[in-house]
DNA sequence: GAACTATATGAAAACGTTTTCAGTCCATGT
DNA sequence: ACATGGACTGAAAACGTTTTCATATAGTTC
């Protein structure tokens, strides 16, 4: 069936050895060498990565297991990492877990059996709790969501900072009953949270927040139901793009105007934030630099385990758009 | 270092055939199969799956290669294949080959080397073109791309009729310069090319389009170029999101009302087309029904090879959105 | 009760590589 | 001329499974 370096062994008229070796990186003479070229041209070999992989124990393979690859930072993060990925001669698999805690243990049982050589991680928040308590056959490198206690690298937002600026940026602008939509599942939404309560806190205001899976139809269904009560919020926060799309377009349907009647503002620079009117007010994330670092740390651990665990916070960028214009004095205005 | 298949036999007192049938799913009696699998529970044993695949000839996995995980429509195909993959039990592999066919031979290659029972394919226009001539070991069942003659199983939107339908409803809402921008590396984008050609010729209109690399900076660049001409269209169809955004982006820029001054009209409903202002008009693409289908198709042509070529071509839907407004009867306006 | 048959089990071969081990050959230094 | 060593090569073991083959045991049929 299939051509196995025997056959290019034979064809070449050496051993299996040879042929091994001059594909590999081993001492053959440099017209072996070109026999052998010719018989794997001639012959069509490609060679079976599985063999290779089980006698050489290593499996050139590093896993991602993300929640939700539709998610637009998680796209640019597992782009940057294929790239890495690629780059260093690796393959890259990569695992959606769809936020469901029972899914990522599979997956996660599924990379020991593939025998990975490392794993980039987005936990939820279920499992990221059983992390300290976890052992695994592979180093770990989380992104973008990461606790105090685990004994991973990480490469994470300063989701506290970053939730603080967006805050105080309203606050500055004349906002005052600023409401929280906020994703549930996962560490980083109740950083931001965090984030958002010690923010309302240093300025003295009561906080009011909402959390909801992490997928544009709940925050559309939560928006909506919210923005239609008398004691609606002035301006809105989201944890990320996808609970940003639910809530803008909650906001249209009710007919509000923005920022006058709604003022918005998130996470992730993604390119329609600047195209809608009157555009929206973001931490931009080092998505590129995310996925690019994780993979370097975790390049970096296979080399040398003895590392420290190295705990890697970027900070955001705030971009301020239309969303969150000073508001008019028209204190006290429903 | 890690626990075998022979640990396991050692611990619970049987034979590693055993072990390997109660795994399985070969006759075990009831008494020992309890055993094997306190065993496993008790060494904590994962198979190696490089050695299962050596050995059984079957890999489980399927290869995705798509030419851009960033623009959203693969970012969704992607997510129903694997999610169809994980239901089936099988792994997927992606791969990003950012449109270059140099890395597209590079993966298709290394998709050989893993075995993978089956690939979805979203060649680029120069590999497709080789297609033909081109001897696979697996099944492949392109998805999105494909061309008249190929012999492989196929799922694609009718790209044609599809921007025929976007061309007449301009002309019908009282369009006539309607210039093009199309992505040039896929014949995804000369299939849309050639229906705007036939739409145009079947109105009597002077066709006016751009070729570009698929991507949001390269559309912005060409549109901004294009749009600061004395001689602008009044109405832009694009052949992708990544096109829009970039066009859409530079009409902003060179102040251009929509649609007053610059209709727009493209593909994939992504959110952002209907919360952006005045709402883009749209085809939208059955996403998660390509995604699953083609695996489905795959699947099937696993089970039996001698099945007939099957080319699936799916409808889109026409979404309209103020982009598209009728236009004001002026004509004769620059 | 003997001859089958079906079922469960173990021993060992096989999958396609890499790597170890033991040479073989040739150049080099004495 | 002879030992020493380096560079190359081939035979065979090993990686961790699945699967074939043989065997033992129990159950069935006449």
């Amino acid at each position: 069936m299939s051509v196995s370096i025997r056959d290019v062994a034979r064809v070449a008229g050496v051993s299996v050895a040879t042929v091994s070796r001059a594909l590999g990186n081993g001492p053959v003479s440099d017209a072996l060498r070109a026999q052998v070229e010719a018989a794997v041209k001639a012959t069509g070999y490609h060679p079976n990565l599985s063999a290779r992989r089980l006698r050489s124990q290593r499996s050139g393979t590093i896993g991602l297991v993300v929640a939700d690859i539709r998610n637009p930072f998680f796209t640019a993060v597992a782009h940057a990492a294929e790239d890495a990925a690629y780059r260093a001669g690796l393959r890259l698999i990569l695992c959606n877990t769809e936020e469901d805690p029972a899914r990522e243990a599979i997956y996660l049982g599924l990379m020991q059996e593939e025998r990975v050589s490392g794993l980039l991680f987005a936990p939820t928040r279920l499992t990221q709790k059983e992390l300290p308590r976890q052992r695994f056959a592979y180093p770990v490198v989380l992104i973008d969501r990461t606790g105090p206690n685990s004994a991973h690298d990480s490469v994470t937002l300063d989701n506290h900072a970053a939730m603080g600026a967006l805050i105080d940026h309203l606050v500055e602008q004349g906002y005052r009953r600023i409401g929280g939509l906020f994703g549930k599942t996962s560490n980083t939404g109740v950083e931001r949270r965090n984030g958002y309560l010690a923010g309302m806190l240093a300025h003295g205001l009561t906080p009011d927040y909402r959390e909801v899976a992490p997928s544009a139809v709940a925050a559309h269904a939560e928006a909506t139901q919210w923005l239609a009560r008398g004691d609606r919020p002035e301006a809105l926060v989201t944890s990320n793009s996808l609970l940003m799309t639910g809530a803008m377009k909650a906001a249209r349907e009710a007919g509000l105007r923005i920022p006058e009647q709604l003022a918005l503002a998130g996470f992730d620079n993604e390119s329609w934030t600047e195209l809608v009117e009157p555009g929206i007010t973001v931490i931009e994330q080092p998505v590129e630099e995310i996925g690019r670092t994780a993979m370097n740390l975790l390049l970096e651990r296979l080399q040398n385990p003895a590392l420290p665990v190295r705990k890697l916070v970027l900070g955001g960028r705030c971009i301020v758009r239309g969303s969150t214009q000073a508001r008019a004095s028209m204190a006290g205005v429903a």
